[in-house]
DNA sequence: ATTTTGGGCACT
DNA sequence: GTGCCCAAAATT
């Protein structure tokens, strides 16, 4: 009898074996649907012997039910979802689920119908319809997302469809993306870049495993650079697949793309619309998509014939997915290419320091871009000690900074300051009684949004409207803002500079493309004198006329104890400073700080990268941290405190007790209360020989926890909340 | 994860 | 015996 075992995409589910009826033709990485008590699941089958499960009798096995009319999943992704799965500990399906992507996708192509506004003027216009009518424009989605867009119920757009104000467009699931063509627009490329260039078509053209490090300072034409093993592939007809930080702010990068291959990339990320989902996703799986442009999550996609793996920004913790599979697609990236057998590209201006290691390493091929493009050069790098040059009081601006915001205003050239932190103000108290305002759900304070008017909570998206008075001791306007947040850097440039025109430039205020497109725009054509933003704006903008980067508080990132935070310092404060001096005019950073001797900030003021990292590895090295040894957390969380107390006493109580191995806690997790769960967290360290995740799942495997309790591993932790 | 089963218990 | 609640078992 022809027997299949099935991956199931539940990750509670066991490995279950099934029966193969007459006729039906399957293979290791076809997706079917298999008949489960009165219910029916969606499996992928699987090598027999990579599944171990218990021997069910023929007599047992029930038939499946359909094969899926969409390609198998490839081996080369069937053996990086179980490499991720065993490497971050985390159950297989929940790694197999993230190679589906839309599970409308499966179900073939055909049309789906969308709908649009018709621009007709109603005759009655209830407040539903208004607010739908505003949000709507120009969109045009499915009912169901164009409901949730405009925050307005079905069937009020149903109703509106109904008097004519939307109009049902049908989409072709399956019309093809524009085809990129690798000659579109001739490159100019420096000596350095050509040399590069030159080195990664030949990866390429060889179809081998090659790992790259692409080394380049700030405006030394990384991009350009890459694009030309991008253009390779796309000769060879081989898929290309970019990975981005924080894909919905790559406008820039889209244009770049569009000037030299003619046509957009396919864009693949958490908030495409369903329909683009389903287009992207078949087009991906059938070889049609030349180049995928993507968050994380791209990473497990099913391409057909991929050529080439591009990691921008690769040193970005933002790679790292902190919720459900907690894996670093940095790394992941590196194994794809390693079972796809293809090149794959790290670039960053400033690496991570494990990158760093395996380039020395030799594992890593390392490729440097020393100087910047077009005899642009690095900008002049100062520091300003807030302990001797003091702003003024309820200010944050030191007065040497004031001093060149005032020059950059009168000579007509941009300025751009930078604070990691948004809204207004980080914490609210009353004046009388001290109260300060807390996010219920989370064990963190409400940030004031003044633009919006809302106590917000950045951790669960709570939010609520500022009281008149104090909720403790009713004391009417009493609520004090304390510390500076990027609204209220923008309102001291205001004061000090009247005349100034100031953008904010924060995720809360460039939302969307349309709005980032302005914002370049208007920064383009110097519509605007001073910038003040987060990190949203540390990378990928070009901007020839900015020449002074202010770094408001260069100490945020180092409280907190965090493994990395010095070497994320220093990446964020570098990156920024690179937005200075690009084009002829030569560029000036402003670093405020109150730890002018912390390592960090020396390295940055020297501009002796070699010696920060050299710093930095000696620090990981006395915390047996990566590359040195090994971290890992055990999470524990429950919306009842207790249980999760009790889970974790109990984890505690079953340590291994390993020479290799150090075991920390179980303590409450620093935010011990995050989106309304208690947690408390555990955290190993190894040496680098130890089999961590061995360790780890004889550990946690025979443990049983009571219903509401979640127990979460995060290898190689980044966040240490 | 979801559904079914079965034990314990109150009530008739 | 019946209904109800909840925990445990089964699902291939």
């Amino acid at each position: 009898m022809n027997r299949a075992r099935l991956l199931v995409f539940n990750a509670a589910l066991p490995v279950l074996d099934y029966r193969v009826p007459d006729g039906m033709i399957v293979e290791p990485g076809s997706i079917v649907v298999a008949p489960l008590g009165p219910r029916q699941v969606l499996g992928i089958v699987w090598e027999d012997e990579r599944l171990p499960g218990t021997e069910v009798p023929d007599s047992k096995l029930r038939p499946l039910l359909e094969v899926m009319p969409v390609p198998p999943l490839p081996a080369p992704l069937r053996r990086l979802i179980e490499w991720t799965a065993d490497y971050y500990c985390a159950p297989m399906a929940a790694v197999a689920r993230m190679a589906i992507g839309s599970m409308a996708a499966l179900r073939g192509g055909g049309t789906m119908t969308e709908y649009r506004l018709t621009g007709m003027e109603p005759k009655r216009l209830t407040p539903q319809r208004a607010a739908a009518m505003d949000a709507l424009d120009g969109e045009q989605a499915t009912i169901r997302e164009l409901a949730e867009r405009a925050s307005v119920s079905e069937g009020v757009l149903r109703g509106m469809v109904g008097a004519g104000l939307l109009e049902p467009v049908v989409v072709d699931l399956d019309r093809p993306y524009p085809r990129a063509r690798a000659d579109h627009a001739q490159p100019q490329l420096s000596e350095d870049q050509q040399a590069a260039a030159d080195r990664f078509v030949a990866a390429v053209d060889k179809g081998k495993f090659a790992p790259f490090l692409l080394d380049g300072v700030t405006g030394s034409g990384k991009t350009e650079t890459y694009f030309e093993a991008v253009a390779e592939a796309l000769r060879l007809g081989r898929q290309v697949l970019v990975l981005l930080p924080e894909i919905a702010l790559t406008e820039n990068f889209l244009r770049r793309f569009e000037a030299r291959f003619g046509v957009p990339p396919v864009l693949w990320h958490s908030s495409l619309k369903s329909t683009e989902r389903r287009r992207a996703w078949r087009a991906i799986v059938r070889g049609e998509a030349q180049v995928v442009v993507g968050a994380r999550s791209a990473l497990f996609m099913p391409y057909a014939k991929l050529g080439l793996i591009v990691v921008d920004e690769a040193h970005e913790v933002s790679f790292k997915q902190d919720d459900g599979v907690r894996y670093n697609a940095r790394d992941v990236a590196v194994m794809r290419a390693k079972f796809e057998k293809v090149p794959v590209i790290l670039a960053s201006a400033t690496p991570a320091l494990e990158s760093m290691q395996l380039a020395e390493a030799g594992v890593y091929e390392k490729i440097d871009l020393p100087a910047r493009f077009g005899g642009a050069t690095m900008p002049d790098i100062q520091i300003v000690d807030l302990r001797t040059e003091q702003p003024e009081r309820g200010h944050w601006l030191a007065p040497r900074l004031v001093k060149e915001l005032k020059l950059r205003l009168e000579r007509g050239e941009q300025s751009l300051l930078f604070l990691n932190r948004r809204g207004y103000a980080p914490l609210t108290l009353c004046r009388n009684c001290g109260h300060r305002f807390q996010c219920p759900n989370c064990t963190a304070w409400l940030v004031e949004h003044r633009l919006s008017r809302r106590l917000a909570c950045h951790h669960c998206g709570y939010e609520t409207q500022p009281p008149e008075a104090c909720p403790e001791c009713h004391t009417a306007d009493c609520l004090v803002a304390c510390g500076p947040g990027v609204e209220r850097i923008a309102d001291e440039v205001r004061e000090i500079l009247p005349e100034a025109r100031v953008a904010l430039v924060t995720s809360d205020t460039l939302n969307n493309p349309a709005k980032i497109n302005e914002f370049v725009e208007a920064a383009e054509n110097r519509m605007i004198d001073v910038i003040v933003g987060t990190q949203l704006v540390t990378k990928g903008y070009h901007f020839p006329e900015l020449t002074l980067v202010g770094v408001v508080d260069a100490d945020l990132g180092l409280e907190g104890g965090d493994l990395r935070a010095g070497e994320r310092t220093y990446q964020q404060i570098a990156q920024v400073a690179g937005r200075a001096g690009r084009g002829e005019k030569p560029g000036k950073v402003l670093i405020q700080t109150r730890h002018p001797e912390a390592p960090v900030i020396e390295a940055l003021a020297s501009g002796d990268r070699d010696s920060f990292y050299a710093a930095e590895a000696e620090a990981r090295r006395d915390a047996m941290a990566p590359p040195f040894g090994r971290w890992a957390a055990i999470i524990v969380s429950s919306e009842e405190e207790a249980e999760a107390r009790e889970a974790a006493r109990q984890i505690g109580g079953a340590r291994p007790d390993l020479p290799d191995v150090l075991i920390l806690g179980p303590a409450p997790a620093p935010l011990s209360l995050l989106r309304g769960r208690y947690r408390y967290r555990l955290l190993i360290n190894a040496r680098r020989s130890a089999e961590l995740q061995d360790v780890i799942r004889a550990w946690l495997d025979p443990l049983r926890f009571s219903h509401g309790v979640r127990v979460a591993v995060d290898i190689d932790p980044y966040s240490f909340v």
